[in-house]
RNA sequence: GGGCCGCUAGCUCAAUCGGCAGAGCAACAGCCUUUUAAGCUGCAGGUUCAGGGUUCGAUUCCCUGGCGGCUCACCA
């Protein structure tokens, strides 16, 4: 039977020891609880008010410690901030002193009893009379100066990462003030909140690559949403106007600076409603998101400075194509045609199955970069835009738009197809696109056909990437640091 | 998936044209009653990612693998 202290490094056996002669003192290194009568921010808040609040009783961790013969001063950190405490043999009598000395360890969670006063330095400081210890650390803390900088072990022990870098802590903070900020204005819209299946026996609603999992009782293959959105739509058949979901999706593909094989994405749905609706919808998020991260719409991304000020410019993806490339796709309007002119500008684009295809990669490659104001890019090809409707007048595209800032998409929206016949024949034509080797191609779904034989309102409906709008209101360049536990091989 | 770079003490980093692996912080033993990355003295701490090869000798050079980062391609 291997013994706990076995399983420790040196460190951890030095600190361990001070486990044990903390029980022989008969002091618990566990207590059970906490008697707090003030976070550190309130306590501050509260002296620099010119109150006195008297004797309190701050917790928190030990992240620092100077001491000077009879006299310690010690930095503790609790969520709201960090304080000085004031430890003197003098006041906590020789023991109590000694045994601080002796037993107390950075990293450790401690109950400090005191009085508020400023050093000569001016540093607000509490002047401890009774010290207790609330949790013992065994593992010693990151380096106190440099940190925790190894991104591997930041992402693996996350609480590290947070523990000392409070950049970090504040990264994540904002991402729930952008949830938050979301939530709140959908709610105030009249967008209901609904949670639909996260295990779907059949997958849609995106193009992608989907994780398979496999039920025992049923006796049949589940797969992991990669979208919400047939779900969703199949509320509005139910009579619900305006619904949204926040949920996790989970696309089988690759991993880099921004993908992540789960992912949160945002996806609302307002009957009645259509592409121009998604473009208020759209405005307003930014807005609301901003200047609940920020406090204000000029933000900075990397290298590039960007006014989120509403109206976002709108540009149709023909002309921007035809401007940074000089291709009219609506010329060169087939497969055919479009692939001979970009071999003959020799233009960098891989192999593709249909026009569509190829107007994306030509897009994504000399258009998307360059799109650093907000910009909504609209009419996208019909054949990658399953659940769109047609833009009338012009079957080659749809009445759908992402909106483009920095040089990234934070969401995608159409003015929704509720035409059963048209929904039904564009499963068809992605089932001959899976037949010749598109993997990402739509399952046919009767149920979904059903259910717009029924009659869906005309409706607009809308997805946004989280991560991204956090990466983007944070300036950060990586998903990982916008996700407290990204997917690392193990 | 391709290319490039990296992996050394708990943390942050050195070093070696291939020759005893060493600093700071943290720890440990001390000194020090107003410190701010406190200071000072002393002491300890290593499977140099793993395995193989070349060599008298490999942490260093080569190969394979693992993990991470960046980047290209694809997807949000």
């Amino acid at each position: 039977m291997t013994e706990f202290i076995e399983t420790l490094n040196d460190l951890e056996k030095e600190r361990y020891q001070k486990v044990l002669r903390l029980r022989e003192r008969g002091v618990n290194p566990y207590p059970p609880r906490a008697k707090r009568t003030h976070t550190i921010a309130e306590a501050r808040e509260s002296f620099e008010k010119g109150e006195d609040p008297g004797i309190i009783t701050l917790v928190g961790r030990m992240t620092a410690n100077r001491w000077t013969g009879k006299i310690t001063f010690a930095d503790i950190r609790d969520g709201s901030g960090r304080i000085q405490l004031f430890l003197r043999q003098n006041n906590l009598g020789d023991e109590t002193y000694k045994n601080f000395l002796k037993d107390y360890d950075l990293g450790d969670f401690v109950q400090a009893t005191g009085t508020l006063f400023q050093t000569k330095t001016g540093e607000l400081t509490l002047q401890v009379a009774e010290l207790e210890l609330l949790a013992k650390a065994i593992a010693p803390m990151p380096e106190k100066y440099h940190g925790l900088t190894d991104k591997e072990t930041r992402y693996r022990q996350r609480y590290l990462d947070l523990m000392v870098n409070e950049d970090v802590r504040a990264v994540f903070r904002t991402r729930q003030r952008i949830v938050t900020a979301m939530r709140a204005y959908l709610d105030r819209k009249g967008f209901i909140e609904v949670e639909t299946p996260a295990l779907q026996p059949l997958y849609g609603g995106a193009l992608a690559k989907p994780f398979v999992t496999y039920h025992n009782e049923l006796e049949r293959n589940l797969y992991l949403r990669i979208a919400d959105e047939l779900y969703l739509k199949r509320l509005l058949v139910g009579m619900y106007e305006r619904v949204y979901e926040i949920s996790k999706d989970f696309r089988n593909e690759g991993v880099d600076a921004t993908h992540l094989p789960e992912f949160t994405m945002m996806e609302c749905y307002q009957a009645f409603g259509d592409l121009s609706d998604m473009m208020q919808v759209v405005e307003d998020i930014f807005v609301e998101c901003a200047q609940a991260a920020l406090g204000t719409l000029q933000i900075t991304y990397g290298e590039h400075q960007v006014d989120l000020t509403p109206p976002f410019a709108r540009v149709a993806m023909r002309d921007a194509i035809l401007e940074k490339t000089g291709i009219d796709i609506y010329v060169d309007d087939s497969f055919e045609k479009l692939q001979a002119r970009i071999a003959e500008r020799e233009l960098s684009v891989e192999p593709q199955l249909s026009w569509g295809k190829l107007v994306e990669k030509l897009f994504g490659a000399y258009v998307e970069p360059t799109l650093i104001a907000p910009t909504f890019i609209i009419d996208f090809p019909t054949d990658i835009s399953p659940f769109a409707k047609k833009k009338p007048g012009d079957a080659r595209v749809t009445e759908r738009f992402e909106i483009y800032v920095a040089g990234g998409e934070y969401g995608n929206a159409f003015t929704e197809l509720n035409d059963p016949e048209d929904q039904w024949q564009r499963f068809m034509e992605q089932q001959s696109n899976r037949a010749r080797g598109d993997v990402e191609a739509q399952q046919m779904d009767d149920d979904y056909v059903q259910a717009l034989k029924h009659g869906m309102p005309p409706t607009g409906g809308l997805g946004m990437g989280i991560d991204r709008l956090t990466m983007l209101l944070t300036n950060q360049h990586s998903i990982r640091d916008v996700v407290l536990y990204p997917q690392l091989r193990n």
